[in-house]
DNA sequence: GAAAATACCAGACAAATGTCTGGTAGTCAA
DNA sequence: TTGACTACCAGACATTTGTCTGGTATTTTC
């Protein structure tokens, strides 16, 4: 990064663009207090040419942030799942939360976990667990699958009976449940792959205190 | 949602909100295939009116998502923290993570947990969890303090002995290791409010297979 | 000191874009 | 049949927006 204006321009449009609106060049020439486009235009030039900003030309608000820089985007955060599957839920989100460092950009969601079934997995109630929608997933992976009409957290394991077959269950990660042995298909609708907790709003309570 | 092609319309857009790039009307236009601009804008005022989408007038690509409100920014991931404080850390983050929903901008920062000492708070060594910068803190908190010139993530416990004069206490939530009683100073360096987990590139490994 | 680089300004133009008016064709209910 | 309604089309206009040419100071480099 060259100068102190410079600087101050990246930050701009790169905290634009994280809360998901890309300013246009004349906007930038106005946050900055520039006289002329051109002012403005130059400085995008140049952090495009440092490789900080990337752009389409000729389309408006064309500027992204290269990948390393963010890869930050909103996913629905979806409340009721139900039989039907994710089409209804998404179309309902209770809300949409940032998340990074993931490829699969369109095939994310997030879910509130409902239940202590997978407690010694350190995933809690109203934990959000943010979901990588795939049909089929792996022997240890926690998925979400639909069980008895409602999305479930559990984790996944395939294993092979005396018999050679193979035999899939959904685990539960706290003794006071009990293993799902799926009679008929098994509806998976992704894997988690990141876990999430607010303590923020939480409240702690301790007997011990007077 | 009225018909179908309203259906259509509002997860092309929906889709390409979230990948952070607003469709302009007549990207919708093409996209549906309609022969004329009105058709799509049609569309999309009908999915204003049904508070599916909002905008701001006369701005290019100024749809957005109802509640996405949420300003994402992003804040340092710190590698080690040690004496001397945040300061020397924030200085030299190991990179940086998208957060939501946190008015407290610019004094939040993450830190990587070591060690399983907060195990039965649902915390496991390599979750990241994000701090607010405050110097003190309330009896149940989930602190991030100095000890040894070592960060270290614990429970805050504070009480009031048969003397009556209060005792500050750094408890584990892991029978296998003992409380911190503070002699000197204590040192806090922020409050846990968010705790985060990923799993994608986690091995999982279960002795039940072959 | 001259040349190059930086950092800004003034003004313009064409394309992209939001928005408008006025259509047509089909469906549905009274 | 009529009228309301939906869903689309054709064409246009005013802004917005990306981009360009040509400028002026100031600083840096040789």
């Amino acid at each position: 990064m060259s100068g102190k204006t410079q600087h101050r321009v990246f930050e701009f449009v790169r905290d634009r663009i994280l809360s998901g609106s890309v300013p246009t060049v004349r906007e930038v020439q106005r946050a900055m207090g520039f006289r002329a486009v051109q002012s403005a235009q130059e400085h995008l030039d140049a952090l495009v040419a440092e490789g900080l900003l990337e752009k389409t030309p000729r389309i408006s608000r064309g500027y992204r942030l290269p990948e390393h820089h963010s890869s930050a985007f909103m996913i629905p955060l979806l409340g009721r799942v139900q039989a039907g599957g994710l089409e209804d839920a998404v179309e309902d989100p209770e809300g949409y939360i940032a998340v990074d460092g993931h490829p699969s950009r369109s095939r994310l969601f997030a879910l509130k976990v409902r239940g202590e079934s997978m407690k010694n997995a350190a995933i809690l109630p109203d934990d959000i667990v943010i979901v990588r929608q795939q049909s089929s997933a792996e022997h240890g992976d926690i998925v979400v699958a639909l069980i008895d009409d409602q999305a479930t957290v559990k984790r996944l394991k395939v294993t092979r009976d005396t018999g050679g077959s193979i035999r899939v269950e959904l685990h539960p990660e706290n003794p006071d449940f009990s293993p799902i042995i799926p009679v008929a298909d098994l509806h998976i609708l992704g894997k988690v792959i990141e876990v999430r907790r607010q303590y923020e709003a939480s409240v702690f309570y301790d007997s011990d205190v007077s």
